[in-house]
DNA sequence: AAGTTTCA
DNA sequence: CAGC
């Protein structure tokens, strides 16, 4: 006889290192997932979600929206951080504290003790989005870590060297699993290969990601 | 410049 | 050789 106690428990939340300073924390945000979702209707409401066009002026595959103090943006003008949104003209939407809440948690989790995230942006990628490899170097501290969180749909996360020719490794991430890198590894290359067609209970075939940093 | 990029 |  199966002991259901067991089969009905939460999963516990695990480490897995991928390199000196960064790691995934898998299922860390499992429980929280249908508040952050929460959290992502309301932040879209006020900002909705966008193809951003970057400096070489090809749309990104992945939609956008950002919210906290700063928000990232991109367009024939270049990347950077910015106080408003650029299709409202107001004021990014406020950091959700159950957002923050999580991105500190998780980065105490791995280590990363005084972390004081200022912006979070939402990534939202559809069957056939992706993420080429890049580094986050817009921000002015890299002292402070990156926080991702994955919601939804799963995917291959690319999490390479310093330098692009580095070959990436291929992180699986599933909806609740947090990524986290910073010291050594703030400067990691990263991405995200196209995303299959799947079918979550919460989000459908969307994959959505929360990206929490320190832009000033 | 966060797109795409390898010859089979 | 697995995976794209």
């Amino acid at each position: 006889m199966t002991m259901d106690l067991f089969e009905h428990s939460p999963p516990e939340p695990w480490a897995e290192s991928l390199c000196e300073g960064a790691v995934v924390l898998r299922r860390f945000a499992s429980v929280s997932g249908a508040e952050l979702l929460a959290g992502i209707e309301r932040v879209t409401a006020q900002a909705p979600f966008r193809q951003m066009r970057t400096p070489g002026g090809h749309i990104m595959s992945v939609a956008m929206t950002c919210c906290g103090d700063w928000g990232w943006v991109t367009d024939a003008r270049g990347y950077r951080y910015q106080h408003q949104d650029p299709v409202s003209g107001d004021p990014w939407p406020a950091m959700p504290e159950v957002f923050r809440t999580l991105a500190v948690e998780a980065a105490t989790k791995a280590g990363y003790d005084d972390f004081e995230p200022d912006s979070c942006l939402i990534n939202r990628y559809s069957p056939g989005a992706r993420m080429g490899l890049h580094q986050d170097k817009n921000e002015d501290d890299f002292g402070q870590p990156i926080v991702s969180v994955s919601l939804g749909a799963p995917a291959i996360f690319q999490f390479g060297g310093l330098r692009r020719g580095d070959r990436p490794q291929r992180v699986p991430l599933e909806h609740g699993d947090v990524v986290v890198w910073g010291g050594p590894a703030r400067l990691r290359y990263h991405g995200v290969l196209t995303l299959k067609v799947a079918d979550h209970p919460l989000t459908g075939a969307c994959r959505y990601n929360l990206t929490f940093r320190r832009a000033r």
